[in-house]
DNA sequence: CAAAAAGTGTACTTAGTAGTACAGGTATGA
DNA sequence: TCATACCTGTACTACTAAGTACACTTTTTG
């Protein structure tokens, strides 16, 4: 065969993401510190050897098992405004998502990780915030200078995730997560919050 | 001397607040699992033995650490609201030293620690959000009560904390710690978006 | 089929860990 | 003064970690 992809690189890119697959799931529950490359050697049935003819360290390892969370959890954000004009229900929608997102087992995991390990690699800090809440925020600006001004616009924008990374902070915290109904109370409660500042109706320009 | 306390319980307390100090500063500088106890006993300039004599093991030792650190950020959050009535000026300043509380260095590390050992270490999670966000939570309620409903004060309050503590969460994240300038701007809009939910004068019942 | 590349098993080096044991030193308290 | 309680230094056990070396087998490719 002459495909551009023979099976060579195609083991190798499975055999990797197999590798990076039973590392994010060491990371998560361990933390990094606590993870032994030995013992995700051994939970991959192959030997050390071919971790490090993978990745050269276990640094190496890490930033690559962050850089594909942040990348699943940069696209779920993505998703949710999308080309939305201000309403109401839209915002109430938007919300909802937004804190689901947040709320996901492999977000909190991913900011619990990034919140604890951050301060001992900026390069994963920053590749964290720049793809997560920069991005978040831009859209949610986009979405609501569609109604008011822009610096308006920037003002809610900040509260309103604010209340929602707000949230997640307590949930972080507490012995068990939240009810769905508790969810769904403090989203009423933001929403009507936020639209007590915006205009029912568009201001004509 | 007959005193109630002697020299030696008062030099043994000493040792032990030395010892809680120096491992303080490991644990908010490298986290749990990086910091050894070799390394705490070689800074104390004393030997393995003096720490073992105080604390049973390391687990031991931690949970002294955050034990202080949470007393400490508990007296903090103390003083900000004791006997205050509600009015827009007592609320700007309690979100002013609120936030500056949050995002006091130490406040900032030992959240950071509890966050990303919490999972591993149960009780110091629930050590930590019973003298903290529970705390906190009962001071903002009874200070909105003073003006509105219980209901609607419970519902502001958990607007008002989640704001705060989501700005912190972007702190966390974030490569510089915000400007003097941004801190007093984010507490002006959420005390504006804030009261636009409270009437100006109290209803009389 | 044969060469090349990748994966495997095992054993190894080097270094660091929590925690222990013990003998000698030093301050305290009666 | 003198026993007690604590502190110290050193050496130790038993274990685990990251990363390396190497001979071996399997799979892919031409």
């Amino acid at each position: 065969m002459t495909n551009p992809i023979g099976k060579r690189e195609l083991n190798k890119a499975r055999k990797r993401a197999e590798i990076v697959d039973i590392a994010t799931r060491s990371f998560f529950e361990h933390g990094y510190a606590a993870t032994s490359m030995s013992a995700i050697a051994e939970e991959l049935g192959g030997s050390k050897a071919t971790l490090w003819a993978h990745f050269a360290s276990k640094q190496d390892l890490f930033a690559a098992v962050i850089d594909l969370q942040v990348d699943s959890f940069s696209q779920d954000i993505d998703e949710v405004l999308t080309s939305q004009t201000y309403s109401v229900p839209a915002l109430r929608r938007a919300c909802a998502r937004f804190l689901e997102c947040l709320l996901r087992e492999n977000a909190i995991r991913l900011f619990r990780l990034v919140v604890s390990e951050g301060g001992r690699f900026p390069e994963i800090k920053e590749m964290f915030y720049s793809r997560g809440p920069v991005k978040l925020r831009k859209c949610v600006i986009e979405f609501f200078a569609t109604r008011v001004s822009e610096a308006r616009a920037t003002e809610l924008s900040r509260l309103m995730i604010a209340m929602i990374t707000g949230f997640r902070s307590d949930i972080l915290l507490r012995p068990s997560s939240p009810s769905m109904a508790e969810r769904e109370a403090f989203v009423d409660s933001l929403v009507e919050m936020i639209t007590r500042g915006i205009p029912d109706q568009p201001t004509p320009s």
